[in-house]
DNA sequence: TAGAAAAGTGCAACGACTCTACTTAGTGAC
DNA sequence: GTCACTAAGTAGAGTCGTTGCACTTTTCTA
């Protein structure tokens, strides 16, 4: 899975980084974020605070470690869409295609119980999509050949990286994919009332 | 504007809470909000540090001191809404009526500004909106007869509340805010492309 | 093999925030 | 009035995330 990389150095690096992060995960899962500190963390991989926050931005960070390159994927979706299909659709299969496989790993189910459950990482979830609104809306912009910071553009954006928040805890997240994009793609309207029990 | 509070104690607690406040923001737009630390405005307000925490739940609350009952009133706009309004034109309605007045006091420069330039309080800014997510999309979910955590409520109430951020900075909020609300109501399409220069 | 570069360390420090025990002051009943 | 109750405020110590600094160790490169 991890491309053995070029020089020892690299290598070491990358088993601090690991050491790192799967100690934090570890404790995290055993006690909850906010009874564990970095020292715990520290200790437990063996290297020293400072250490920590030379891999990691923060502490928020040691939970989210392989989301990476999700901004990229994204923009390539968006750019290098079959030729005749609408950007909204690009969107579309994109993330019917990458986002709900990213929950079908081992542990999932206590890891999504942990964000849930704390606060503080829940909202940094929340941002991580959203902090990407400039570069996909730019790139939506590029697509039409309209500005960069055209409002509509940005306006999609932000609303496209809406939804695996939304989708989050619904039994059938395709289904929801879907109900979203129904919106942003004909509009909103009220849904049909359930027949009374 | 505020009422006189009824008791003497309730009137010096407000006393106390709005120095603290006043206090903050003068520092803040004085120095910058990383350079006032939470020990300069309890000396400014002649308090201590743990009485500011008693009044404030931290700093960023400090900064956005006036931002209550915007969810009563968000609430209010759907459920007393005039008959046969559609739910959408409600919350245009009043988002075109409210929203854009909240700038137009003195300061409203300085203070965006403030805002803008610090990366912590535009996360809380943020959050601050769509905090009300829950509580919006249950009060459509009701008037429609529906579930409460109906997908397609929290997904409107959520796009709803995205509007304030998404219409910062524009020239002309308002036709800005149309704009999003056409996204809501029509669906999504490809803005025009500008004349060639 | 020397010496640059990068990874890691230990420690001190800062700021946000909490906790605890204490003082002060307004409140309401007698 | 005064007495007991309660809420506001204080001082100070302590925790934790985070940063900076001077230093050692390891790895790369010429």
């Amino acid at each position: 899975m991890t491309m053995p990389s070029a020089s020892r150095r690299d290598r070491k690096k990358a088993a601090t980084r690991q050491a790192i992060a799967d100690a934090a995960l570890e404790l995290f899962l055993e006690r909850g974020y906010d009874q564990v500190s970095i020292r715990d963390i520290a200790d437990a991989a063996d290297v020293s605070t400072a250490t920590v926050f030379k891999h990691f931005s923060g502490k928020e960070a040691l939970v989210f470690d392989q989301d990476e390159d999700r901004e990229a994927q994204l923009i390539a979706a968006v750019r290098e869409r079959p030729s005749g299909q609408s950007i909204l659709d690009a969107l579309r299969q994109h993330v019917l295609d990458t986002w709900p496989s990213i929950e079908a790993h081992p542990q999932a189910a206590e890891f999504t119980n942990l964000v849930n459950s704390t606060p503080v990482l829940r909202a940094y979830a929340e941002r991580m999509w959203t902090r990407y609104t400039d570069s996909l809306s730019a790139a939506i912009a590029d697509e039409l050949g309209v500005d960069h910071d055209d409002l509509s553009c940005v306006a999609l954006a932000r609303f496209v990286l809406e939804i695996p928040v939304l989708a989050r805890g619904r039994q059938d997240r395709r289904a929801a994919v879907d109900a979203i994009f129904g919106i942003l793609t004909h509009g909103w309207e009220p849904p049909s009332r359930p027949p009374a029990q």
